[in-house]
DNA sequence: GTCTACCAAGCAAGCGCTTGGTTTGTAAAG
DNA sequence: CTTTACAAACCAAGCGCTTGCTTGGTAGAC
């Protein structure tokens, strides 16, 4: 099941390795992605995938059990992934505030950056998953959204933003993905100023 | 093409009537809208459809040309049943800020309340429309934009707001949009509230 | 007597997935 | 170095089913 993992340490609480992204899997994976964002789940057939990876339709069934499976597997393998890089950036910053900025950082970089394709569909292809597959990802969702909830509760102790922290970080989740429709690197606002725009929805003027 | 429409003067700028609710088509809109939000547009077939109806699945065509009609006529319906209404809105509201309150308040209300369905198609079933369903759907969209902006901009010309009109407007399109998956009326939160706590987003805390 | 709303039946195309067999990469055995 | 062994990766073909949609016809309303 586990091929040798020479590289980094990204396991998380439940024990999932993610797929090696220059295995002939994660190449799959990574065309999935790309195909489920541009064309939706469901109108993504098997044969678009294996004419995209330059394969025979029933090749696919080598590698995932169903096609099911590979929607899974992209979203497992993006959570995974992006809740690893927001530790990392966590453990850098150095008071509240610098926190959520960070925060605000990973998750617009997950969301516009290269795993942006794979974050949409986990936004919007949820629906497709079985009842089963939903739990899992809400289960590696609940570490990603901790980190969140811990470090707004923080700020507001110290009186720094206004409402509820629930409704703030449920505000902000939709504020941020929202950014993937609109947003153009090259339109002229870097990924710093939309970051530093957004902390300023969330924190109290006089403490920016 | 037009039934007899003794009712709302609910026309638009392109001269699009909406389909009366009461009309065996408006039943069908519905439970489309229903159906399409529950399972997503892809995974529901004709047989669906007709099944929630009542009819025979070949019984659909007599109504709609295609099954990407179904869809068009629900976004389009929504847009403007929710424009018409917030128009209305807008003219009662006599500050600046009440203007934006009022849009809030009915952008959450078609979102939660009674077109909450039709309305998360619109968001979430956008890919599977065509090229010109796409184009009109947007135009219809613009006039809805424009009350939006203006509303903005005149704050910021008082300067109760921070940042970029266009990028604030955005943020509130995906906050309040992504308040569909988490909101409960029943849990506690009256929708005026959760309005309120959307206003301190957008507003700087001293001009609440 | 025409029009709207519907039914019953089914077609052609496309779907996810299976099957049995072939190629390719890797590594130990001779 | 060559041979043997074997699993992983893939192909070619197609099965059984579902899909959106069409067709020719009928019942009831005004």
């Amino acid at each position: 099941m586990s091929q040798t993992q020479t590289a980094m340490h990204t396991e998380n609480h439940l024990g999932i390795e993610p797929t090696d992204p220059s295995s002939a899997k994660g190449r799959l994976l990574s065309i999935a992605a790309s195909l489920f964002n541009q064309k939706g789940y469901e109108r993504t057939t098997v044969r678009d995938l294996a004419n995209a990876a330059g394969i025979q339709s029933g090749s696919l069934f080598h590698h995932f059990k169903t096609k099911e499976d590979i929607l899974k597997s992209v979203m497992v393998d993006t959570i995974i992934f992006n809740t690893h890089r927001m530790k990392q950036e966590m453990a850098k910053a150095t008071s509240a505030i610098d926190r959520l900025r960070a925060l605000i950082r990973c998750e617009l970089e997950s969301i516009i950056g290269e795993t942006g394709e794979a974050m949409s569909v986990l936004v919007y292809e949820w629906r497709s998953l079985s009842a089963e597959n939903q739990a899992l990802v809400l289960k590696l969702r609940d570490e990603y959204e901790a980190l969140w909830l811990s470090a707004i509760k923080e700020l507001k102790q110290d009186g720094q933003v206004l409402g509820d922290p629930f409704v703030l970080r449920r505000f902000l989740t939709g504020a941020l993905s929202w950014t993937k429709t609109w947003y153009k690197p090259k339109g002229g606002m870097s990924l710093d100023e939309l970051a530093d725009q957004a902390l300023m929805l969330a924190v109290k003027p006089r403490s920016v």
